[in-house]
DNA sequence: TTGATTTTTTGACATTTGTCAAAAGTTGGG
DNA sequence: CCCAACTTTTGACAAATGTCAAAAAATCAA
């Protein structure tokens, strides 16, 4: 295979759109011209509330996160992500409309960028890349949907709990209080759960 | 346009994907071919836990709720739907693994039923189904995206209140019970909460 | 290393929400 | 129309979680 290098940048994202569905080189070529990479500081802000979300961004190396601000103005971490994850604002980029939404480096990362009309684009010209859009879609979806039945049924201590073996290393990455707000809980609380288990 | 009314029983389906991408009439066909229409009595159990979500539906006329039993057995609803829209277990249905959910409608409801794998046809034959397909998915994820962050931020109360303003007929419709599972809070306390209010 | 900044922990107390049990109300089939 | 089944409300109390303020610990840039 001597494709498999030829874009060393874009590997780790074609692994993962190549673990869907094939891309036809063709296609490699046009994400590959259409995105760009780019080096960010940690605690880039990639996206503010009342902007439209009009980029969609590839993790190769480094984590972020997305948040918003709830009435009193406290900030509520509502996902993370990191190596091999997509980062939007789901809300403004799949509308298009401005979002509530902030978007925000918290390690200094490796990002592929590439504009929505862009990838607008390639789904138009690309049709069999709406295969692999929305499989991912579906993907991300599932993991929401996890996300807010854990918030229905389970105590505060058992979220954390929950993520404790589902995702350890995130907190090794992540602050308490981002993971707080995140688990829907106050820091405090979080901070004393912890002291228990 | 003499097609309006060739599928009276897809129509509203028909309406929902148009608005989204053109369907070419051979596509409306091929839905057309492979679907059936079912009419079923209220408290219908249209999937169980540990079945594999086989079948799309689309609700022409009724309502149904995708729930769940927790650690001690009560039955958790995570989601309700009514006529236009989409039915599955989110988690199986995507993944094609037996799941946790049940399907079970509200009301004697008429549906559109269409396999799995034969959705899964129509998207490998019409591409640009795909694009209907991911459109609808981005629409019901932002969905549950917002009811994860009002189960994160918002008080018991706050969220009964959401309800209220942003889907009153709904509550014509469903039980309290149903209800109080769905924003996470106890019966009772709902019960407390609409006497406040 | 050091001092400033940020993050985490702790204490005391208030508030929200849950639980269990029973009563009241509602609904639908015979 | 009435009874049985189901749903909703109420009361008393327990448990979970939040809030505010301050102390302790960790982090980081100079």
């Amino acid at each position: 295979m001597p494709n498999e290098n030829l874009y060393p940048e874009h590997e780790s994202l074609f692994n993962v759109f190549n673990s869907i569905y094939p891309l036809s080189d063709e296609l490699k070529k046009a994400i590959v011209n259409e995105s760009n990479i780019i080096h960010v500081e940690k605690k880039t802000q990639l996206l503010n509330a009342g902007e439209t979300s009009n980029n969609i961004y590839f993790i190769n190396k480094g984590a972020a996160r997305v948040y918003y601000l709830d009435k009193e103005g406290a900030e509520i971490t509502s996902w993370f992500l990191f190596e091999n994850e997509l980062l939007i604002s789901v809300y403004s980029f799949f509308t298009g409309l401005p979002g509530f939404e902030y978007l925000e480096t918290l390690e200094n990362s490796t990002l592929i960028v590439l504009k929505r009309e862009k990838l607008n684009k390639l789904y138009e010209k690309y049709l069999d890349f709406n295969f692999i859009g929305r499989k991912l879609t579906e993907f991300y979806y599932i993991r929401n949907e996890i996300q807010a039945n854990e918030l229905r049924v389970l105590t505060a201590k058992q979220r954390y709990q929950r993520l404790l073996t589902n995702n350890p290393k995130l907190l090794n990455r992540v602050s308490l209080g981002h993971i707080a707000s995140y688990l829907g809980i106050s820091q405090e609380t979080l901070s004393r759960i912890r002291k228990q288990i």
